[in-house]
DNA sequence: TTAACATATGAATAAATGTTCAATTGAAGA
DNA sequence: TCTTCAATTGAACATTTATTCATATGTTAA
Protein backbone atom coordinates (compact mmCIF):
# COMPACT_ATOMS: atom_id res chain seq x y z
CA UNK A 1 0.00 0.00 0.00
CA UNK A 2 1.28 3.61 -0.71
CA UNK A 3 0.33 4.91 2.60
CA UNK A 4 3.15 7.17 4.29
CA UNK A 5 4.46 7.40 0.77
CA UNK A 6 4.75 11.19 1.01
CA UNK A 7 6.24 11.89 4.67
CA UNK A 8 6.03 10.34 7.92
CA UNK A 9 9.06 10.43 10.79
CA UNK A 10 9.66 6.83 11.15
CA UNK A 11 8.05 4.51 8.04
CA UNK A 12 9.72 1.01 9.26
CA UNK A 13 8.18 1.36 12.50
CA UNK A 14 4.62 2.58 10.67
CA UNK A 15 4.80 -0.64 8.51
CA UNK A 16 5.18 -2.77 11.52
CA UNK A 17 2.45 -1.06 13.36
CA UNK A 18 0.01 -0.78 9.90
CA UNK A 19 0.95 -4.96 10.08
CA UNK A 20 -0.55 -5.64 13.11
CA UNK A 21 -3.15 -3.63 12.96
CA UNK A 22 -6.84 -4.98 13.97
CA UNK A 23 -9.95 -4.82 11.48
CA UNK A 24 -12.16 -2.25 11.56
CA UNK A 25 -15.07 -3.99 12.31
CA UNK A 26 -13.33 -5.80 15.61
CA UNK A 27 -12.24 -1.34 16.58
CA UNK A 28 -16.06 -1.13 16.29
CA UNK A 29 -17.15 -4.13 18.26
CA UNK A 30 -14.68 -2.89 21.19
CA UNK A 31 -15.49 0.53 21.12
CA UNK A 32 -18.92 -0.14 21.18
CA UNK A 33 -18.41 -2.24 24.89
CA UNK A 34 -16.71 0.37 25.98
CA UNK A 35 -19.37 2.80 25.06
CA UNK A 36 -22.07 0.84 26.93
CA UNK A 37 -19.97 0.71 29.92
CA UNK A 38 -18.90 4.64 29.23
CA UNK A 39 -22.48 6.51 30.64
CA UNK A 40 -22.66 6.48 34.48
CA UNK A 41 -26.36 6.16 33.87
CA UNK A 42 -25.75 2.56 32.48
CA UNK A 43 -22.93 1.79 34.96
CA UNK A 44 -24.63 2.06 37.37
CA UNK A 45 -27.06 -0.21 36.47
CA UNK A 46 -24.26 -2.54 36.29
CA UNK A 47 -22.92 -2.05 39.46
CA UNK A 48 -26.26 -3.11 40.07
CA UNK A 49 -26.18 -6.21 38.57
CA UNK A 50 -22.82 -6.95 40.12
CA UNK A 51 -23.62 -9.16 42.97
CA UNK A 52 -27.05 -10.27 42.28
CA UNK A 53 -29.87 -10.31 40.05
CA UNK A 54 -32.57 -7.45 40.22
CA UNK A 55 -35.63 -6.48 38.70
CA UNK A 56 -36.40 -3.10 36.54
CA UNK A 57 -38.34 -1.63 39.05
CA UNK A 58 -35.24 -2.48 41.68
CA UNK A 59 -32.68 -1.13 39.50
CA UNK A 60 -34.70 2.08 39.36
CA UNK A 61 -35.03 2.75 42.86
CA UNK A 62 -31.09 1.84 43.39
CA UNK A 63 -29.74 4.02 41.01
CA UNK A 64 -32.37 6.45 41.52
CA UNK A 65 -33.71 6.82 37.67
CA UNK A 66 -37.27 6.67 36.09
CA UNK A 67 -38.04 3.32 35.04
CA UNK A 68 -38.37 4.24 31.81
CA UNK A 69 -34.97 5.69 31.55
CA UNK A 70 -33.62 2.00 33.10
CA UNK A 71 -35.65 -0.01 30.10
CA UNK A 72 -33.70 2.23 27.47
CA UNK A 73 -30.55 1.60 28.82
CA UNK A 74 -31.19 -2.62 29.57
CA UNK A 75 -32.40 -2.80 26.41
CA UNK A 76 -28.85 -1.07 24.94
CA UNK A 77 -26.88 -3.33 27.78
CA UNK A 78 -29.10 -6.48 26.62
CA UNK A 79 -28.38 -6.05 22.78
CA UNK A 80 -24.52 -6.08 23.61
CA UNK A 81 -24.85 -8.86 25.47
CA UNK A 82 -23.67 -7.37 28.77
CA UNK A 83 -27.15 -8.37 30.83
CA UNK A 84 -29.88 -10.60 29.88
CA UNK A 85 -33.04 -10.95 31.26
CA UNK A 86 -35.84 -13.88 32.63
CA UNK A 87 -39.66 -13.30 33.00
CA UNK A 88 -41.11 -14.53 36.30
CA UNK A 89 -44.99 -13.61 35.70
CA UNK A 90 -45.02 -9.72 35.32
CA UNK A 91 -42.39 -9.23 37.11
CA UNK A 92 -38.85 -9.00 34.45
CA UNK A 93 -35.14 -10.22 36.56
CA UNK A 94 -31.96 -9.03 34.89
CA UNK A 95 -28.44 -9.93 35.41
CA UNK A 96 -25.21 -9.82 34.24
CA UNK A 97 -24.36 -12.43 30.85
CA UNK A 98 -20.69 -13.16 31.65
CA UNK A 99 -17.85 -12.81 33.74
CA UNK A 100 -16.18 -10.67 31.53
CA UNK A 101 -17.83 -7.39 32.30
CA UNK A 102 -16.79 -8.31 36.57
CA UNK A 103 -12.93 -8.31 35.12
CA UNK A 104 -13.69 -5.05 32.81
CA UNK A 105 -14.58 -3.61 36.07
CA UNK A 106 -12.08 -4.58 38.23
CA UNK A 107 -9.28 -3.48 35.73
CA UNK A 108 -10.82 -0.33 35.28
CA UNK A 109 -10.76 0.13 39.05
CA UNK A 110 -7.03 -0.95 39.52
CA UNK A 111 -6.58 1.77 36.66
CA UNK A 112 -8.24 4.12 38.61
CA UNK A 113 -6.13 3.59 41.45
CA UNK A 114 -2.61 4.30 39.63
CA UNK B 1 -32.59 6.40 54.59
CA UNK B 2 -35.89 6.10 53.49
CA UNK B 3 -35.21 4.42 49.92
CA UNK B 4 -38.17 2.48 48.65
CA UNK B 5 -40.33 3.24 51.50
CA UNK B 6 -43.14 3.20 49.25
CA UNK B 7 -43.23 -0.01 46.90
CA UNK B 8 -39.83 -2.15 45.20
CA UNK B 9 -40.37 -5.88 44.44
CA UNK B 10 -37.80 -7.13 47.27
CA UNK B 11 -36.99 -4.50 49.43
CA UNK B 12 -33.98 -6.87 51.50
CA UNK B 13 -31.97 -6.93 48.13
CA UNK B 14 -32.42 -3.59 47.32
CA UNK B 15 -31.19 -2.88 50.38
CA UNK B 16 -28.22 -5.62 50.10
CA UNK B 17 -26.90 -4.02 46.54
CA UNK B 18 -27.54 -0.66 47.73
CA UNK B 19 -24.97 -0.92 50.73
CA UNK B 20 -22.35 -2.44 48.32
CA UNK B 21 -22.62 0.49 46.32
CA UNK B 22 -19.69 2.30 45.13
CA UNK B 23 -19.21 5.90 45.57
CA UNK B 24 -20.36 8.67 42.57
CA UNK B 25 -16.82 9.33 42.09
CA UNK B 26 -15.70 6.05 41.57
CA UNK B 27 -18.12 5.62 39.25
CA UNK B 28 -18.51 8.81 37.32
CA UNK B 29 -13.94 7.91 37.30
CA UNK B 30 -14.81 4.57 35.35
CA UNK B 31 -17.18 5.55 33.33
CA UNK B 32 -14.49 8.45 31.85
CA UNK B 33 -12.14 5.84 31.73
CA UNK B 34 -14.47 3.72 29.73
CA UNK B 35 -16.00 6.69 27.58
CA UNK B 36 -12.12 7.38 26.64
CA UNK B 37 -12.22 4.13 25.24
CA UNK B 38 -15.74 3.90 23.62
CA UNK B 39 -14.94 5.85 20.68
CA UNK B 40 -13.05 4.39 17.67
CA UNK B 41 -11.35 6.89 16.12
CA UNK B 42 -9.35 7.17 19.59
CA UNK B 43 -9.83 3.46 20.15
CA UNK B 44 -7.77 3.26 17.21
CA UNK B 45 -4.85 5.65 18.84
CA UNK B 46 -4.70 3.30 21.37
CA UNK B 47 -4.74 0.21 18.85
CA UNK B 48 -1.39 2.25 17.10
CA UNK B 49 0.41 2.38 20.48
CA UNK B 50 0.26 -1.38 21.25
CA UNK B 51 2.80 -2.68 20.38
CA UNK B 52 5.64 0.83 20.06
CA UNK B 53 5.70 4.48 20.54
CA UNK B 54 4.75 6.92 17.69
CA UNK B 55 4.82 10.92 17.20
CA UNK B 56 1.55 12.43 16.17
CA UNK B 57 2.52 12.53 12.43
CA UNK B 58 2.69 9.16 11.75
CA UNK B 59 -0.57 7.88 14.32
CA UNK B 60 -2.25 10.37 11.92
CA UNK B 61 -0.78 8.06 9.01
CA UNK B 62 -1.71 5.13 10.38
CA UNK B 63 -5.49 5.76 12.12
CA UNK B 64 -5.68 7.97 8.63
CA UNK B 65 -6.82 11.03 10.70
CA UNK B 66 -6.01 14.46 10.49
CA UNK B 67 -3.21 15.58 12.71
CA UNK B 68 -5.59 17.96 14.26
CA UNK B 69 -7.67 14.97 15.51
CA UNK B 70 -5.41 13.34 16.61
CA UNK B 71 -4.03 15.54 18.67
CA UNK B 72 -7.61 16.62 19.89
CA UNK B 73 -7.65 12.73 20.79
CA UNK B 74 -4.25 12.49 22.35
CA UNK B 75 -5.25 15.22 24.64
CA UNK B 76 -8.52 13.35 26.14
CA UNK B 77 -6.19 10.26 26.49
CA UNK B 78 -3.53 12.14 28.00
CA UNK B 79 -5.71 14.02 30.88
CA UNK B 80 -7.11 10.47 31.89
CA UNK B 81 -3.62 9.15 32.04
CA UNK B 82 -4.02 6.25 29.26
CA UNK B 83 -1.16 7.76 27.51
CA UNK B 84 1.74 9.66 27.97
CA UNK B 85 4.15 11.64 25.77
CA UNK B 86 8.05 12.87 25.36
CA UNK B 87 9.41 15.42 23.35
CA UNK B 88 12.39 15.00 21.31
CA UNK B 89 13.41 18.60 19.42
CA UNK B 90 10.06 18.99 17.34
CA UNK B 91 8.68 15.37 17.54
CA UNK B 92 6.65 14.54 20.30
CA UNK B 93 6.37 10.42 20.82
CA UNK B 94 3.28 9.01 22.54
CA UNK B 95 3.19 5.70 24.43
CA UNK B 96 0.64 3.79 26.46
CA UNK B 97 1.31 5.12 30.26
CA UNK B 98 0.63 1.89 31.77
CA UNK B 99 -0.51 -1.91 31.04
CA UNK B 100 -3.64 -1.93 32.87
CA UNK B 101 -5.06 -0.39 29.11
CA UNK B 102 -3.46 -3.53 27.41
CA UNK B 103 -5.64 -5.53 30.16
CA UNK B 104 -9.07 -3.62 29.12
CA UNK B 105 -8.44 -4.38 25.22
CA UNK B 106 -7.58 -7.98 25.83
CA UNK B 107 -10.76 -8.59 28.08
CA UNK B 108 -12.83 -6.71 25.60
CA UNK B 109 -11.55 -8.83 22.99
CA UNK B 110 -12.60 -12.01 25.05
CA UNK B 111 -16.18 -10.58 25.70
CA UNK B 112 -16.51 -9.88 21.71
CA UNK B 113 -15.79 -13.34 21.30
CA UNK B 114 -17.60 -14.99 23.62
C1' DT C 1 -63.63 -9.24 30.16
C1' DT C 2 -62.06 -5.71 32.80
C1' DA C 3 -58.62 -3.42 35.96
C1' DA C 4 -54.16 -2.98 37.76
C1' DC C 5 -49.44 -3.42 37.39
C1' DA C 6 -44.47 -4.11 35.43
C1' DT C 7 -42.08 -3.25 31.56
C1' DA C 8 -41.20 -1.71 26.93
C1' DT C 9 -41.32 1.50 23.10
C1' DG C 10 -41.52 5.84 20.11
C1' DA C 11 -41.02 10.57 19.37
C1' DA C 12 -39.16 14.88 20.85
C1' DT C 13 -36.04 17.77 23.23
C1' DA C 14 -31.76 19.15 25.31
C1' DA C 15 -27.02 18.25 26.14
C1' DA C 16 -22.62 16.23 24.93
C1' DT C 17 -19.17 15.10 21.58
C1' DG C 18 -15.98 14.52 17.37
C1' DT C 19 -14.23 16.78 13.41
C1' DT C 20 -12.84 20.63 10.65
C1' DC C 21 -10.59 24.90 9.72
C1' DA C 22 -7.78 28.66 11.06
C1' DA C 23 -4.51 30.42 14.00
C1' DT C 24 -0.77 29.71 17.43
C1' DT C 25 3.11 27.72 19.88
C1' DG C 26 7.65 25.95 20.20
C1' DA C 27 11.91 23.99 18.30
C1' DA C 28 15.58 23.50 14.67
C1' DG C 29 18.26 25.10 10.92
C1' DA C 30 19.60 28.66 7.46
C1' DT D 1 16.25 36.91 12.83
C1' DC D 2 13.48 34.49 9.52
C1' DT D 3 11.59 30.23 7.79
C1' DT D 4 10.04 25.72 8.19
C1' DC D 5 7.94 22.02 10.42
C1' DA D 6 5.50 19.22 14.24
C1' DA D 7 2.14 19.76 17.31
C1' DT D 8 -1.42 22.23 19.87
C1' DT D 9 -5.41 25.03 20.58
C1' DG D 10 -10.02 27.45 19.98
C1' DA D 11 -14.31 28.16 17.83
C1' DA D 12 -18.00 26.47 14.94
C1' DC D 13 -20.71 22.98 13.01
C1' DA D 14 -22.90 18.56 12.60
C1' DT D 15 -23.93 14.37 14.73
C1' DT D 16 -24.85 11.45 18.52
C1' DT D 17 -27.02 10.41 22.72
C1' DA D 18 -29.68 10.34 27.28
C1' DT D 19 -33.86 11.61 29.26
C1' DT D 20 -38.73 12.74 29.42
C1' DC D 21 -43.47 12.09 28.42
C1' DA D 22 -47.10 9.61 26.41
C1' DT D 23 -48.55 5.36 24.77
C1' DA D 24 -48.42 0.42 24.07
C1' DT D 25 -47.47 -4.68 25.54
C1' DG D 26 -48.22 -8.38 28.18
C1' DT D 27 -49.31 -10.69 32.53
C1' DT D 28 -52.13 -11.47 36.72
C1' DA D 29 -56.12 -11.31 39.47
C1' DA D 30 -60.89 -9.96 40.08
Amino acid sequence: MEICSERCINENNVKKTIQSFPKQDTIVGIAEIFKALSDPSRLKIVFTLLSREHCVCDIAVICRQSESAVSHQLRILRVLKIVKNRREGKIVYYSLDDDHVRSLIQMSLDHLSH
